[in-house]
DNA sequence: CGCTAATTTTAGTTGACACTTACGTAAGAA
DNA sequence: TTCTTACGTAAGTGTCAACTAAAATTAGCG
């Protein structure tokens, strides 16, 4: 999952991502679109995107098209929800302990007003 | 979100992560876990997680606690979510394609001319 | 105040990786 | 076959970021 990381943190790989998020495209015209940088550079990044699974190559003719593979950022997509989760998790304790707070007050006075924050 | 995921592309912050997932910790003893690697470099990995807003930091008495902010990974998930939902396109798309394969041959078997896209 | 503990900051080194140029390969047209 | 198109691969280079050691900061204690 590490590569996925790895292979995201890359400005034009992930400008690549996009590009290929809808309709696949050959190599050529994924690199047509980056100005300021050549060709091979852009294979590479192809390279390193497919062997983290992000995505998937179709040879047809002389050329090579490439797509979006989305299932290679489910482990990702899990560790992110997973920390997502912890936001609940604070939410819920927070929640509790001011119920609990709350109890603590009105055993404490009885009959007075009380406002929370 | 770029600053999201490089802050997450190393393995030493990705482990800092984790660690004050649930509860928050302070900076000597988030070192303490890591051997092989000094208490300075484990500092300066909490800066690039706090500059980006992965987690927050308290201080008490001569310490600092850090703690997950999970409001920061927000927009990567909405990125990794939106990935995701090319997955639901494809296999739409698809299925929809099937289905006119299926009206064509029912046309061509009954009467004759049809055109496609 | 000076002393200690916890941590950050600075300065400088090193290794990884993104890049370019040049070359290699594979498929189709002439 | 040779030529051309559309790529990938190899080798070498420069930049950046992760690291360590040493100095600076910040808070509490006697």
């Amino acid at each position: 999952m590490f590569e996925t990381i790895q292979a995201m943190a890359e400005p034009t790989r992930l400008e690549i991502l996009k590009m290929v998020r809808h309709h696949e495209m050959p190599a050529g015209e994924i690199a047509a679109n980056f100005k300021g940088i050549t060709r091979p550079a852009v294979s590479q990044h192809l390279r390193v995107l497919k062997d983290a699974g992000l995505v998937a190559e179709r040879r047809q003719g002389t050329s090579r098209l490439y797509r979006l593979r989305p299932d290679g950022f489910a482990p990702l997509k899990a560790l992110l929800e997973d920390f997502w989760d912890s936001k609940l998790e604070r939410l819920k304790a927070a929640a509790e302990k001011q119920e609990n707070e709350k109890k603590i007050k009105q055993k404490k006075k009885r009959g007075k007003h009380e406002r929370n924050l």
